[in-house]
RNA sequence: GGAGAGUUGGCAGAGUGGUAAUGCAACGGACUCGAAAUCCGUCGAACCGGCUAAUACCGGCGCACGAGUUCGAAUCUCGUACUCUCCUCCA
């Protein structure tokens, strides 16, 4: 949610940064439009208020002297029918405003490249030595349904398309990569959370994904009630602290946690429809951080060297891009993308986003701490993949194949592996 | 799934129709070389609006949340959420 005080005192700035988030011009115009008329009737009402309350005390007091005090009371019940219509006109102008406000996205941060293209999104650096093969590589679900530990027949025809068996030896190597990474995770100092995998609509609203996005996820609805499956740890994650002011000694706090991540990847239909890249469901390990709003910046660094470690030491060619203003979520500011690469596209492909929300989730979900004057503040919230398991676990496959169609463990997987070294033909 | 009890400020805890006691904590001051103790005073979350140089001042709101009754609701009515206890069920 953004900050319509922004809106009113710099209202053209706020135009700016939001065209290049594909916002027109009117829909701030709108929204203060509504505001203006919001205060309006706030000062009427109020004022009206304030009257009424005098004269209760005056009422009371005339009723514990036994006076009459008929004529206050009649009166009284005018006012309040006024009140009453007041305070209807102000809740209807103010869910209009919320209407708008809770759909606008989050402002990009200054050294975004702003464009609604998607193009224009800026590589920071590369990393690592793209690997070469004397002979075709073959794409990682070729790789893995030759090797029998992928199975995404079995899957489509139990769930359907976009679901995969792991199998064997496939499975313990999806296992080893997330405990490889929620290892490094907790000795960087994160918190290793096992969070609910179905959350309330409150959640699903304090981190932005309602109610714009109800399409992309799988929602289940029992007895009235509502729940989501999780598109993303982040969002148990970030609500843990929903409604609380956290202690300021506390911060910069880190949460890691693997879930396994549902999505509905409505319009995205004939889109990587082969393979472990686009999935109903997968694994994904994410961090998730609380700070000091002046520390936002250096902690979106923190959590980009934090993914990027992972890959370095996989042995995985990557590179690191600033997605441009028009690419990001709808909450963050800044989003840095890592790509790791994939011989089989030949291409980089995301396997880790992480971004700096500002203070944007924290407005939505109530997240404060108190700063050094006592008075409570909104915290940054900032969130990264490190990282998505299932194109982990592509990328191991492709990079690491052999001419014979077996594919060689990463040092650092083999502890993991029981000591297995490679995996071949079952 | 069934029955009952509960939800008030940072914490504890009163308040059953007249507009949130009290204690602890916190903050300021006095005393003191300093501290503790004591004494005096201030402060009741967060939020919104007005006026501002202002974190000053004025007002609104505010007793889990939402709706209703009333001149007036923490208090009465209805609904919802959550917590606790007991029973039932269950990995």
């Amino acid at each position: 949610m953004l900050d319509i005080k922004l809106l009113r005192q710099k209202p053209d700035w706020a135009k700016a940064k939001l065209a290049a988030r594909g916002v027109k011009a009117e829909k701030i115009d709108e929204v203060l439009a509504l505001d203006e008329q919001r205060r309006t009737i706030i000062q009427e009402t109020e004022g009206l208020k304030a009257k009424r309350n005098t004269v209760s005390d005056e009422i009371a007091k005339a009723k514990r002297a036994k006076e009459d005090a008929t004529e206050q009371i009649k009166a009284m019940r005018e006012v309040g029918q006024q009140v009453g219509k007041l305070d209807g006109q102000l809740k209807q102008v103010s869910e209009q405003i919320k209407q708008i406000l809770e759909r606008l996205p989050n402002f990009p941060a200054d050294d975004v490249p702003m464009s609604l293209n998607e193009d224009d999104s800026r590589e920071e650096y590369k990393w690592g030595t793209i690997p070469t093969f004397d002979f075709k590589p073959k794409a990682h679900f070729e790789i893995g349904e030759d090797l029998g530990i992928l199975d995404f027949e079995r899957a489509a025809k139990v769930s359907g398309a976009r679901f995969v068996y792991y199998i064997g030896a496939g499975a313990r190597l999806e296992r080893a990569v997330y405990n490889f990474f929620l290892d490094e995770h907790y000795k960087e100092g994160y918190t290793e959370m096992i969070t609910p995998y179905l959350v309330n609509d409150d959640s699903m609203y304090g981190t932005g994904q309602f109610p714009k996005f109800t399409e992309d996820v799988y929602s289940i609805t029992n007895d009235d009630q509502n729940m989501t499956l999780i598109p993303t740890a982040e969002v148990p994650l970030v609500n843990f602290h929903r409604g609380e002011i956290i202690d300021a000694a506390k911060l910069p706090e880190s949460f890691t946690a693997l879930s396994p991540a549902f999505r509905s990847e409505a319009g995205s239909a004939g889109r990587d429809t082969r393979g472990l890249i686009r999935m109903h469901q997968f694994n994904k390990v994410e961090m998730v951080k609380f700070c000091k709003p002046e520390d936002s910046w250096h902690e979106l660094d923190n959590l980009v060297h934090d993914a990027e470690d992972l890959l370095q030491k996989l042995g995985l060619a990557y590179h690191v891009i600033t997605l441009a203003s028009g690419d990001a979520s709808f909450t963050s500011a800044k989003t840095n993308d890592l790509e790791v690469w994939l011989p089989a596209q030949d291409r980089y492909r995301e396997i880790s986003s992480c971004s700096n929300c500002t203070d944007f989730q924290a407005r939505r979900a109530g997240i404060k701490y108190r700063d050094d004057n006592g008075k409570p503040q909104f915290v940054h919230t900032l969130n990264g993949s490190g990282l998505a398991v299932g194109r982990a676990v592509a990328a191991i496959l492709e990079n690491y194949q052999n001419a014979d169609g077996s594919v060689t463990i990463p040092d650092v997987l083999v502890p993991y592996m029981g000591g297995q070294t490679v995996i071949t033909k079952a």
